[in-house]
RNA sequence: GGAUGGGUUCCCGAGUGGCCAAAGGGAGCAGACUGUAAAUCUGCCGUCACAGACUUCGGUGGUUCGAAUCCACCCCCAUCCA
């Protein structure tokens, strides 16, 4: 049986932050984040990186371990998390994963075969300069239904970006990709506990609202200027494709207004939240705090402590 | 008081006699997601008993086989003149 782990999802601004290092205080344990943009260095107001403080005295792993100027990948991500997990497991402590990546938490805890196929961007970019030819689309979902009719019945031919990194596949195994994407494997290394957080939308997106306008005063157009005086811009891939920092960045070139940029963090950071969901519902494993339920926050945490000491607990009897 | 422009579906906005439940965008909702994932992509979006029917384009009345589109009057908004 595997190792057990915790994980606590949900979209942006549902309290996860908090609630894990409320639970990582008494259980004990460390929290590895599970966020595609708090890995970076120097992103931290926008991405609403834990602060000193907000970290209680609990260990974080798998923040600031890139630099904005490098791309970062899922399997880095898999390998350096699961690397991170052996160690606060090691010092007898609970890792408990954090995070609204939904990429991650599945790299982490299914047994993705990530391994074989590394990025090659010259392939990638000869893909996409045939996609971007007229009717270049449909011409490259052909080249993939011819070589793997199976990925490209399940693609889309306007989600290029997909059927470029299939086609990536094939050329650099030989193998098409639907061969190792079929199901989901449980990674037997873990027996991960997954709980989400939930809130009412309209809530939700209030919080969101107000968290943005927050940022813009803790200093975000300052942080966003550090990263584009370094020349790093929206239109390399990676950090700066983050929300909040590409809306700056137009901004700050002169695009639109500040305010506009402020409207468009906003929406993005709600839709951002949309999509986070939709992605943990379809989740079966997940299993469901919602705030309506708890008069408080601390009624919550305590709630949510007891839930996992009791669910650890289970776990324990169910594995000699 | 006069002149001109305008009032279109949640918002912006196209539409000037049939092909219009009405372009496009936004918002919203739902979904997908295996090395860029805060990325990328898809669907729905007047109502319903939904291959059809019904109710919409400021209001009322009219012209017409037929109107969001033409006419009359009225209401409201904007700008200019007084």
């Amino acid at each position: 049986m595997g190792l057990p782990i915790v994980a606590i999802v949900g979209p942006t601004a549902s309290g996860k932050t908090r609630l894990s290092v409320a639970l990582c205080q008494r259980i004990p344990g460390e929290v590895i984040s599970m966020d595609s943009m708090q890995i970076y260095r120097g992103m931290d107001v926008g991405t609403a990186k834990p602060t000193q403080d907000e970290r209680g005295g609990v260990a974080h792993h798998m923040l600031d371990v890139a630099d904005p100027g490098e791309a970062y990948t899922v399997s880095r991500y898999r390998e350096e998390a699961a690397r991170a997990i052996e160690q606060v497991a090691s010092r007898g402590r609970l890792p408990v994963l954090v995070g609204g990546t939904g990429l991650y938490l599945n790299a982490l805890t299914y047994r993705m075969t990530l391994g074989e196929a590394t990025g090659d961007e010259a392939i990638r970019e000869r893909l996409h300069a045939v996609a971007a030819a007229p009717g270049g689309r449909a011409r490259l979902h052909a080249m993939l239904a011819s070589v793997d009719p199976v990925s490209a019945a399940r693609l889309h031919e306007n989600d290029v970006r997909r059927v470029v990194r299939a086609l990536e596949v094939y050329e650099v195994t030989g193998k098409p990709i639907s061969q190792r994407q079929d199901d989901r494997v449980p990674d037997e290394r873990y027996a991960p506990l997954i709980y989400g957080l939930e809130m009412e939308r309209e809530r939700l997106y209030a919080r969101i609202d107000a968290r943005v306008d927050e940022m813009m005063v803790a200093g975000l157009e300052r942080e966003v200027r550090a990263l584009t005086d370094r020349g790093l811009w929206p239109e390399d891939e990676g950090a700066m494709q983050a929300i909040g920092y590409k809306e700056i960045a137009f901004a700050l070139r002169g695009a639109y207004g500040m305010d506009e940029a402020v409207r468009l963090i906003k929406r993005e950071s709600r839709r951002y939240a949309k999509r986070q969901m939709t992605w943990f519902r379809a989740d079966a494993r997940v299993r469901w705090i919602r705030w309506e339920d708890y008069a408080s926050a601390q009624e919550l945490e305590e709630a949510f402590v007891a839930r996992v000491r009791a669910d650890l607990d289970e776990l324990k009897e169910m594995q000699p």
